[in-house]
DNA sequence: AATGAATGAGGATTCATTCAT
DNA sequence: GATGAATGAATCCTCATTCAT
């Protein structure tokens, strides 16, 4: 019966994670990234330096639980929404208001998860930054949109670019400048001008 | 006259900075942001450490001179552009065109440039960001449009924030996976979707 | 009858001790001594780290045994030699081959046995170093020597230790420079150096 | 006239690097190599951590400095006897006198100056340890002694190894056990072994 | 008795900033 | 003003030892 041993062992390892991803988020708020010490941390994660690294090789290796951890529930739903039986513009107009309300939700540690290099450094190959995931997601339902007949032919690399950077860049000004727009009209501005312009003359 | 000396004085001061910014630069490319050590740009500038104190008061300055010296020269050009006689959509296109040049020409302190936290952390009151100038211009543009009846009635705000960020974003992306779209081609891109749209239908 | 628990104690604890004896070695020879952790030495040893500290009462002491438990078949089978039949030159000449054979066997873990301080500070007194030892030996076989006229009157605890010291400074050095001395010939040329000195003249 | 500050630059660099030897050699004699942390040093040698680090790139690169400046005043002055007029067998009695007394003065960082691994590690090819560099220098002698007929011809390089390692080997164990040979006893007993060897007869 | 997670003192190294010359 | 040596707080990481289970 070393299953029961084994099950303790890993139950215990996933709390004090948890503990460490709350600690983390807490000091990645206050301090910043740069400002984000193992003994800081630690400290609020309620534990000792030393068992930081019973968890993790390194700081470097945290970095990416925590990116991890807060990245993968995102991808997840959204891939439910890519793989689910919505029209293409329906499923954009979806994923559209759940970046926003993720990104909304994860306020305090926003630069660190959209684009921080540290971590992106060791990862690249892996492309698992929540922009990269995103973009793929879009491409996805970029390409069933064309293939159903309701977008025009265009290139959907660079259009996914675009639908996430300005997705993102929408919530991070808000954060920026202090205003908050109703989830409703952002979602419905990005949708209108991604999906017919601003031109007031139509494409020929 | 104390007039002469003055001049002396500035002018000086103003060569020192300029070689403050060249070593900065050389620097930051070579090493980073994290990197960029007082010492080695003390260095790369040609000068001692301690007069770099005397130029700046400290590190985070020095850091918000080399940012503004590098992103005024685009405000100033876009600006020409932005009270320039062309119509709206050929104004949009035009600094969509200049953004690129300038984003790709500074490829290496890029990150720095277009989103560091630690200049901005004391800058965001002041609105001294590239992105937050092109936001202003673009605004003013959108409006220009809206007034001449060429574009939709539109959230200007959100819409502007959209397209740099898009802009930027595309770039990003590039730099990341080390594919370069040819300049015309992406242009194109980004305006065809933003006045048109990628829908099948036209907006009604 | 508690002796049989006794016993069966003992042999446990001795058991132990060997598994830890082999982790050690194996350890000190992956790692050398300043890379030879308590952590490795319980994996090595296939048990925990707990369990090192059950058995001995701390670093320097399991060190301690290491030492002795790899020392001791040495000065075991010289006593042998030294309490045997042979004449004093022949137990010399047979001692300082074995001495060669002994420490290129144990190569890998040679500064920890021979001159390790850190084992060596608390040992000093109990004189259990390997060169300790020989230099004892070697000084029984040299008085048995002049005893049967043999050698000449010198002094002998002075000749021991530079015997000692010149066997161990030979292998020492062909395992710095990488060469390997044939063991017959190395011993030769130490017999004849010792015995009969390398001036051309003899002594009167 | 750079030339004069460059002087002084020179001087108080050397002046510090002594301060550092100084206070190296002392805590080297404290605490022993493993107990010779930067931070004592620093204090020991009366400057801030910091000011260690502008001198010396690293711990590594201070060790070696320490090392060398005290090894080579030894290496030169035998080197002016290898060199020297003397007849072969009077230079090893002089050379072997040196040892001894250079071995008595620097008996606090004894282990440290003459078999550090440490130390050594990066060293090995330039064999810049002061046993190496005796051992050449013995070579050169002992071919000399060869040359002029005063010595048997012998393998010189394993000969000249077994006289530094019998030299130190008696040193060390004068340390270790307290006890102090008298030099001239100490040399002559050297000299006539190796000369002569310790045997009752005579080499064929 | 066995385990191994938790601890925290300690060590090497960096770097912004100061200040005597 | 210019210089660059001096400073020491701050940071990441290691590892012997303890102790609750």
């Amino acid at each position: 019966m070393a299953k029961l041993a084994e099950r303790r062992k890993e139950l215990l390892d996933s709390m004090m994670k948890e503990a460490v991803y709350e600690g983390a988020v807490q000091v990645l708020t206050q301090y910043g990234l740069s400002g984000t010490t193992m003994d800081r941390v630690a400290a609020a994660s309620g534990m000792a330096k030393g068992s930081l690294y019973n968890c993790f090789r390194n700081k470097q290796q945290l970095l990416e639980f925590v990116h991890d951890r807060a990245v993968t529930p995102l991808r997840l739903a959204i891939d439910q929404v890519v793989a689910g039986p919505l029209g293409a513009a329906e499923k954009l107009r979806v994923i559209i208001r759940m970046w926003r309300e993720y990104l909304v939700e994860h306020q305090a540690v926003f630069e660190f998860l959209i684009s921080d290099q540290t971590v992106k450094q060791r990862l690249r190959a892996t492309e698992q930054t929540a922009r990269d995931t995103g973009i793929r997601q879009v491409v996805t339902i970029l390409r069933q949109g064309i293939d159903e007949g309701v977008f025009r032919s265009v290139d959907v690399q660079a259009v996914a670019e675009m639908m996430i950077s300005a997705a993102i860049g929408l919530v991070e000004r808000e954060f920026a400048t202090g205003q908050r727009r109703e989830v409703d009209e952002a979602v419905e501005t990005m949708n209108s001008v991604f999906l017919y312009g601003f031109s007031a003359e139509h494409a020929s």
